[in-house]
DNA sequence: TTCAATATTTAGCCTTGTCTAAAAATAGTT
DNA sequence: AACTATTTTTAGACAAGGCTAAATATTGAA
């Protein structure tokens, strides 16, 4: 369907940024089962998968040892990243999506081939540093901010208040659970209780009473001004 | 990847608007030779694809017959055309993009799966009824404004002065040729000569003559006013 | 060190969409 | 009516991307 010779399928697209992903929080290769995981799909899948993107030169793969991304591999996942962030923006800024609702309609534009309407898109936006979600952005060449220095909620001490930064990227569902607490970008908590039998937390938004439970404390950063 | 059950690929999207596009100029059924030389694939390919939407009562087929499209067959190819449509304005209004560089892009973004993406792009744009090349935008409902009372440039008489209010949708190189000679939409020319040897047509652009094809002269569509 | 549990790869099969080559149906011409 | 020429369909193959089941490598606990 399109010409040049390098280009990626979606499938492979979608390995690429789940590799990238996961080589965020772990620092050595990343293992088949790890990515099977992520990727939702089985073992035998990612295996074949691997290879292809090896052939390709996006990974480092040793048999039994998992894979790494090149610099080119990385540099690519970062585009596509960037596209999908972009197009978030975009989602939200431009045609008033609500933040839940705009990952998975980027997981499809993501894809679109077409590096001239990235950046234009990037300029129509005025060059946004960050995403709905409070993700950066990288720019034409792969570069972007390091996220602020941000902590999980679950880390604030008693007492202690703090303004969420960002929320870990996921289900359209966590963001609705998000929207029903009216828990947002910018939104200012205080940590009220922490009860160690199951790691959840009481937090305090505007007058409400909120208890998180530990997956959810996890998944939201916060930022001590 | 999405759930809903009838949910098409985009290979099943592009015959869905090549039949349409063909049942456009031909009153009668449509052959699978036609199709297979519109979808620039072989006719066994067009025949296992007829018989995939015939399945799924897109169109009606009879062996050695051809196949129409049914009126949810036409409809879903009208939101697939609203869908391109819709993202050519955008990619011209919004990113300036040239009328020539859009085409191919919204090959790739007329797939895009969300309804309520479709919705809220149309209403960004203010609900535009044709797009960058005089074609009309079907509303949600697949309703649109039949093309403006055009005729091929090809059949304009010599002396006759008209105005350009379309060109057949294809290829960039088309349009990128129309771009050389300032021709776009709206351009005011006039038919200086007529040459039946080759069904050639000069005609005066500002204060240029330009000789076209036969070819390009049954592409451009004019009124006069 | 040995052996069982776990992780990974291989082998073989399926579906989608494509192709070529061969068979069958239709159309056109004498 | 008969016989070509053309169109269309069928049969068989292939590549991509997935799956299951079986084989193999690695790990780690006794
Ligand atoms: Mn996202
Ligand atoms: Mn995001
Ligand atoms: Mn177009
Ligand atoms: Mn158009």
């Amino acid at each position: 369907m399109f010409k040049t010779g390098c280009m990626l399928t979606q499938s492979e697209e979608n390995y690429l940024k789940a590799i990238y992903s996961l080589s965020e929080q772990n620092a050595e290769m990343i293992s088949t089962n790890l990515l099977a995981d992520k990727m939702a799909t089985k073992a035998s899948s990612v295996t074949d998968m691997i290879k292809k993107l090896s052939e390709k030169s996006l990974i480092t793969y040793l048999k039994y040892q998992g894979c790494e991304l090149t610099p080119f591999g990385r540099e690519t996942a970062l585009q596509i990243i960037r596209k999908h962030r972009l197009w978030e923006v975009f989602l939200v800024e431009k045609l008033n999506f609500g933040w839940e609702e705009v990952h998975e309609i980027a997981e499809q534009l993501e894809h679109i081939q077409s590096s001239k309407l990235t950046d234009k898109l990037d300029e129509f936006l005025k060059f946004p540093k960050i995403d709905p979600h409070g993700d950066p952005i990288p720019d034409k060449n792969g570069v972007f901010q390091k996220q602020i220095i941000a902590q999980p909620l679950a880390s604030i001490q008693i007492s202690e208040k703090a303004t969420i930064t960002g929320v870990e990227d996921g289900s359209s569902e966590f963001f609705q659970f998000l929207k029903r607490y009216e828990i947002g970008l910018g939104t200012e908590i205080k940590v009220l209780e922490k009860f160690s039998f199951d790691q959840s937390i009481l937090i305090l938004v505007g007058d409400k009473e909120i208890n998180l439970s530990a997956l959810v404390s996890q998944k939201i950063y916060v930022c001590q001004a």
